[in-house]
DNA sequence: GGTATGCAAATAAGG
DNA sequence: GCCTTATTTGCATAC
């Protein structure tokens, strides 16, 4: 079929942020360059100028106590992290995985993502406690529902659909709707998929060279 | 084998 | 419908 081309040499968008600096000048700022980050909860939360409300409202302690317990009490009911993602999926409400678990425990998160996940999490734990009192049989069922769901599930392309797409995205990184549709179709990929995949280069692409501005010569 | 995390796919919102 | 921009979230894999 095609044969893989050694390398299209499209510079992966590794966040450098420049801190090498010249033995002599001491940095006492961390690290300033940070384009719009969001902060978590757990930055904001260690921060004491910051109160325990932060701009929207949305009580950081709170949140950070609720946290605390959600794993004391996963771990009461002997569930992991993978347990209560798949659970979540099964039982409505939005689906989370593993790592969305993992993030809100550890406060890996922005406030409004936490302000949004924790209802969610209180009452699946309170659903899942019940069902633990009324024996661990009952848990299991609860925890073991079907999949189904809403988010789409993230497509993971093959290496050579990426090396085919940065192809030609190089040689055109804003396809017509009618060229978008034959590269969804010779990739063999949803024509959407193809489409939010220009998307997302195109912002790549954008925000790595915002990048390299602020970057010391 | 459970948890943490980097990268990037998917989504939200505004135009 | 499609774009951009900002953000959320999950797969894959390192720890």
């Amino acid at each position: 079929m095609q044969p893989i081309q050694p390398a299209p040499a499209v510079s992966q968008p590794s966040v450098v942020i420049a801190t090498s600096t010249p033995a002599t000048m001491s940095a006492p700022v961390p690290v300033p360059i940070t384009c719009a980050d969001t902060p978590t909860v757990s930055q904001l939360v260690s921060k004491p100028q910051t109160g325990v409300v932060d701009e929207d409202g949305i009580n950081l302690e709170e949140i950070r106590e609720f946290a605390k317990n959600f794993k004391i009490r996963r771990l009461s009911l002997g569930l992991t992290q993978t347990q209560v993602g798949q659970a979540l999926t099964a039982t409505e409400g939005p689906a989370y995985s593993q790592s969305a678990i993992c993030r809100f425990e550890k406060l890996d998160i922005t406030p409004k993502s936490a302000q949004k996940l924790k209802p969610v999490l209180e009452k699946w734990l309170n659903e899942a406690e019940l069902r633990n009192q009324e024996g661990q049989q009952n848990l299991m069922e609860f925890v073991g529902g079907e999949p189904s769901k809403k988010r789409k599930r993230r497509t993971s392309f093959t290496p050579q659909a990426i090396e085919a797409l940065n192809a030609y995205f190089e040689k055109n990184a804003l396809p017509t709707g009618q060229e978008i549709t034959e590269i969804a179709k010779e990739l063999n990929y949803d024509r959407e998929v193809v489409r939010v995949w220009f998307c997302n280069r195109r912002q790549t692409l954008k925000n790595t060279s915002k990048l390299n501005v602020f970057q010391i010569p």
